[in-house]
RNA sequence: CGGGGUGUAGCUCAGCCUGGUAGAGUACUGCGUUCGGGACGCAGGUGUCGGAGGUUCAAAUCCUCUCACCCCGACCA
């Protein structure tokens, strides 16, 4: 393609609108333009790379087994009230009414309709397995849109469904997925990782979160670097601490904290390391005051602490409520002498802890050397309540665990029999009797994905695409195009000979001084660069720069292709 | 939804406090010079100052309301 004709709009500043890096450099590059809060337009050069990343969704899904379809964008409420989720998907679903005050949805995913499809289509267990797909324009309210393109309120999803005779041949479909999604992020040249996610209310171990690392993702990732476990922080399980508890060595003794209200200030006011200090944080469940307990250098899972049972739903107290409970204000609050009809459920480290430093429930003050057994009963529960940190011993007992943050981009799921129950889908199995089918379902963010590529590939002078995504592989820059009728006639030689071996290559054949045209082509991140030039013509060479590397390369004009194609060779196997 | 902030030229922003002719850079158009790293000169077009109401002789500026957008916290591809 020439550049002439690419409608290239790049900007040399970025709107204020952008905080994120990758976010920034979408709009100078021209990829995305905002239309409204989490709704983007798809400027020619960012459909590019969009259909490249669903292409190779497409052929990785195709040669594992599963048919693309693709189901209405709108859908009627009625699917949606029978399956429940019409009332629980709550306001990030987007709901209309039309011309005769039927209401609608624009969907946020399409288990309701694909369920709909099996159940009518689907009446025996010899026609199973299924798997369906689809890449779909997908839409979810969101209570804030941010970062661009990676949380919008409209955006692309590839998302598939699979339905089975029995349970084993789910898990044999979801490893197959777990194994197609592993090929399709390596092809597309992303570092990313595998970790275990949180099935909600499903249950269960089957769920599997495909997170590109980044410092800037919103998703934090507990690994084992000795092993191969990985899970989401949310679900990662935080051990009790193998040492028993010790004798108390100190009585308890009240002392003055003025002020001081985080566990981080009274450990510094008292000169005490914060993990022997204990925060009480105050939560109501169901008109109940209940206590939870955190040593001061952990924090609150929330995830975990909703899985406690007789915990959920639960909501963080109220100053009111607090001093209602134990006559104190927040700041101050503790697990000693209060009412012995309130909950205290503990964490399993703090369960362990000997003469600790917790608040006294009076004002300016806080307890030392507090003992459980001596100075206050035995906790009512002891549960896995905080997030796990960098340090603590793997739940596998192969190691210790570090921290990444990453950007989730894939996500697979069995849903065993949660919609075909509700939607009644059935199959006549060997023995002639009903039988709800398994589902499993599979998703990916296709245009997060370029967010999260570019969050992972830039440098000071813009993009850093993978070939695979890349709006194209090469270019080829000449210099005095127009002026030059040599410099002309060997680029379009070239130019079209790189087409001819099958290379999506770009002329900037833009009127531009060559300052310009090198600065967009960094800018969009175009792995490798030829740059044609009258210098260049006198010794027989073109010069050969990749992206990424420091210095230019001259090499033999008739060269040139076969030097692209084992750079490009090189790209897919790095990939 | 709670907290903070911003709306002035396509983009980045100044002007607002202390009311009085709407500005700069960049981008855009024309001409000339320039041409291997976002050039230079000259000339030119560019705005319902987010919207509505109010105060005032006079409002981008002060007041009220409203809308949009961004950032920080609880949800998800």
């Amino acid at each position: 393609m020439r550049a002439s004709r690419a409608f290239i709009t790049t900007l040399k500043e970025a709107p204020a609108e952008a905080e994120l890096i990758s976010h920034q450099l979408m709009l100078r590059a021209g990829l995305i333009r905002r239309l409204a809060s989490g709704i983007y337009t798809w400027l020619p050069v960012g459909l590019r790379i969009v259909r490249k990343i669903e292409q190779i969704v497409r052929e990785e899904m195709d040669r594992a087994g599963a048919v693309e379809l693709s189901m209405p964008v709108v859908q009627p409420a009625e699917l949606w009230q029978e399956s429940g989720r019409w009332q629980a998907y709550g306001p990030e679903l987007l709901r209309f009414k039309d011309r005769h005050e039927r209401e609608f949805i624009i969907q946020p995913t399409s288990e309701e309709v694909i369920t709909d499809l099996a159940r009518n289509e689907i009446k025996s267990y010899r026609q199973l397995p299924v798997h369906l797909y689809q890449i779909q324009t997908k839409f979810r309210d969101e209570r804030r849109p941010r970062f661009g393109v990676m949380r919008g309120r409209e955006f692309t999803m590839k998302d598939g469904y699979s339905f089975h005779a029995t349970h084993e041949d789910l898990v044999r479909e979801y490893d197959n997925m777990y194994a197609t999604y592993t090929r399709i992020f390596q092809r597309l040249g992303l570092a990313f990782r595998a970790v275990a996610a949180d099935t909600g209310s499903i249950g269960g171990t089957g769920s599997h979160e495909f997170q590109v690392l980044a410092d800037s993702g919103e998703d934090a990732i507990a690994f084992c670097p000795q092993s191969n476990y990985a899970a989401n922080i949310e679900l990662a399980e935080a051990l009790a601490p193998t040492t028993p508890r010790a004798a108390p060595t100190a009585p308890m003794a009240q002392v003055a904290t003025p002020g001081t209200t985080s566990c981080d200030a009274v450990a510094r006011l008292l000169k005490l390391p914060l993990q022997q200090t204990i925060k009480a944080l105050a939560v109501v469940h169901d008109n109940e005051f209940v206590l939870l307990l955190i040593r001061g250098d952990h924090s609150l899972n929330e995830i975990k602490a909703s899985k406690v049972p007789g915990l959920a739903p639960f909501r963080f107290a109220t100053s009111e409520e607090i001093v209602t409970h134990l006559n104190c204000k927040p700041g101050y609050i503790g697990p000693v002498g209060i009412d012995s009809s309130i909950r205290v459920i503990a964490d399993r480290s703090v369960a362990t802890m000997h003469d600790f430093v917790c608040g006294a429930n009076a004002e300016d003050a806080h307890l030392n050397g507090v003992n459980w057994g001596r100075d206050l009963p035995e906790p009512n529960l002891i549960a896995d309540l905080r997030n796990v940190q960098a340090g603590d011993p793997s739940p596998d007992g192969q190691g210790t665990l570090d921290i990444c943050r990453g950007i989730e981009v894939g996500h697979i799921f069995q849903l065993r029999t949660k919609y075909a129950e509700a939607l009644n889908a059935t199959v006549l199995d060997a023995k002639g009797e009903s039988r709800l089918m398994e589902m499993g379902c599979y998703g990916i963010g296709i245009t997060r994905i370029v967010g999260a590529a570019i969050e992972q590939g830039h440098d000071e002078r813009g993009i850093l695409f993978p070939a695979a995504i890349a709006p194209w592989t090469v270019c080829v820059v000449p210099i005095g195009y127009r002026k030059n009728p040599q410099v002309q006639q060997a680029t379009d030689t070239l130019y079209a000979q790189l087409q001819a071996a099958g290379i999506d290559v770009l002329l900037d054949d833009r009127d531009e001084r060559p300052g310009v045209l090198f600065a967009d082509m960094e800018l969009l991140g175009i792995p490798h660069r030829f740059v044609i030039s009258e210098k260049g013509l006198a010794a027989g060479t073109a010069e050969y720069k990749g992206r990424r590397d420091a210095a230019p390369l001259a090499i033999a004009l008739d060269q040139a292709v076969k030097h692209a194609q084992t750079q490009l060779q090189a790209n897919t196997v790095n990939a």
